[in-house]
DNA sequence: CGACCTTTTGATTGGCGTCAAAATCTGTGG
DNA sequence: CCACAGATTTTGACGCCAATCAAAAGGTCG
């Protein structure tokens, strides 16, 4: 479980990391020029949060939204018995706790898995923030939309897939998501990129335990699918491992906001 | 799996039953009067399913969204082994087929459980409303949000619950919602809705078997916590009932949309 | 009434959890 | 740069929850 490790929080924004202006590029790319300035104003804090530090937690009302700029983060919920679900992983681009249900609290907590910057925005002025920009609105739906198909997945993943397959799947969805967001930690010659997951963080985000995600994770280090060590992933064969995972390139590429 | 039983398609809209109405006071509520009148020229087909019809399936591009006026349906992904996974039960005033992925395909299947009645949006003229009703757009992002809310739910349900406690967790969901949306079938006396799934249903939308699913809804009734035959679902001891399944009553009520 | 779907029950199997302990990695402070 | 504590990975033994297989009983609808 994540304790609070450490937060620390300026009152202005930080130049954006590249991978976060293409991202930023495709979000306003429909929103007219002075409505875009506009929406910069709305932009108050930036944070910087060292590894497994809690954002915010299941019950509260956080007082802000946040975009990420740099690093991974998670989403999860606990049952009422400790057990824990990761329901999403956010990489740089990504919005955090935007997840309103109408004026209750939040049913997930966050936490970073790496050393993560964010920027974020008070709650109070997300319905004025809409009433102004409504492509802004339309927009942050269909990243909704895109939400809603990787918990779907997820949720296949943890009620109908076996084990391997389950592993197999968020793998390759986790490495095709955090090539394209974070190309700078891609290393095209060996087809790896940065993975800085814990076999636990694997075993709740597919519902299974950390022993057995070992098992697995050997078994496919043991067959060449894959080589994950020292925070790197490696896929060595994804032909295989996608037809292990029933994994299907479309769902990252389909959509030009994964 | 759903075969095609029955479907018949009018050009006209049927007037709308009563929670539907309720629904659509909450959907339109912030939108302007003469902008909701607009809307309702987007209407155009009626279409009526018999129990057991497939509406769209996975794979296709279907030409409509729709709204479900009377009856309930389920939606589900299939893995390429066969197994079923059902992401969501859909009940009266709800929107089915908004799940666009881009210009890709849409990810998942929707079939009737009951006899059900739909209005169909064309699909090529959704921006257009969007553009038109920036306020319909953000009630559209809320009623998404709250879906998305529920899919994290069952993931924690199918990835962290045992099958007890997952089972519970669905009946008592199904049973709030069902009371608010289709009240005509609510029986106060005995505290009981009509219920029209199989207990096949249910396991695959938790992510066990149908043989399983049989001896937990056995022990339930024998313990005195339900009562569940003929299609009618009684709760006879709901607290006992929510601690199994660690149920939160917050997570219907709290949202003005579920 | 008959065909088919759904529920029910029992016997058996197997995938994954649990427990435990050792090995390895990582980050921190001296 | 080393030493140490804590986190993470790895492996083995064992047990249990839920899957599978099978068959009968009960419901439902044309």
């Amino acid at each position: 479980m994540p304790k609070n490790n450490h937060i620390s929080i300026k009152t202005e924004c930080l130049p954006q990391c590249a991978s976060c202006r293409v991202r930023e590029r495709a979000l306003y790319k429909q929103v007219p020029k002075d409505s875009l300035a506009n929406s910069q104003q709305y932009r108050k804090y930036q944070l910087s949060l060292t590894p497994k530090t809690t954002l915010y937690s299941a019950g509260t009302r956080p007082e802000f939204l946040y975009t990420l700029y740099e690093g991974w983060m998670a989403l999860y919920q606990s049952t009422s018995s400790g057990k824990r679900q990761i329901i999403c992983f956010s990489l740089p681009g990504d919005f955090i706790g935007f997840q309103a249900n109408g004026n209750g609290n939040i049913m997930h907590s966050a936490f970073s898995l790496t050393n993560a910057t964010l920027c974020a925005f008070p709650r109070s002025r997300i319905k004025q923030m809409f009433e102004e920009q409504p492509m802004l609105t339309t927009q942050l739906s269909l990243m909704g939309s895109r939400d809603l198909t990787l918990c779907q997945h997820h949720l296949m993943s943890a009620g109908r897939k076996d084990s391997h397959e389950s592993v197999a799947f968020l793998l390759l969805e986790l490495f095709h998501r955090a090539k394209k967001r974070i190309p700078q930690d891609f290393n095209e010659a060996e087809n790896s990129i940065a993975f800085p997951l814990t076999q636990e963080e694997i075993g709740d985000a597919v519902g299974i335990t950390n022993v057995h995600v070992n098992r697995i994770v050997r078994e496919f280090m043991r067959d060449g699918l894959i080589h994950c060590q020292h925070r790197k992933l490696t896929i060595r064969n994804e032909e295989k491992l996608s037809e292990i995972g029933d994994f299907d390139i479309g769902i990252i590429s389909s959509n030009f906001l994964i």
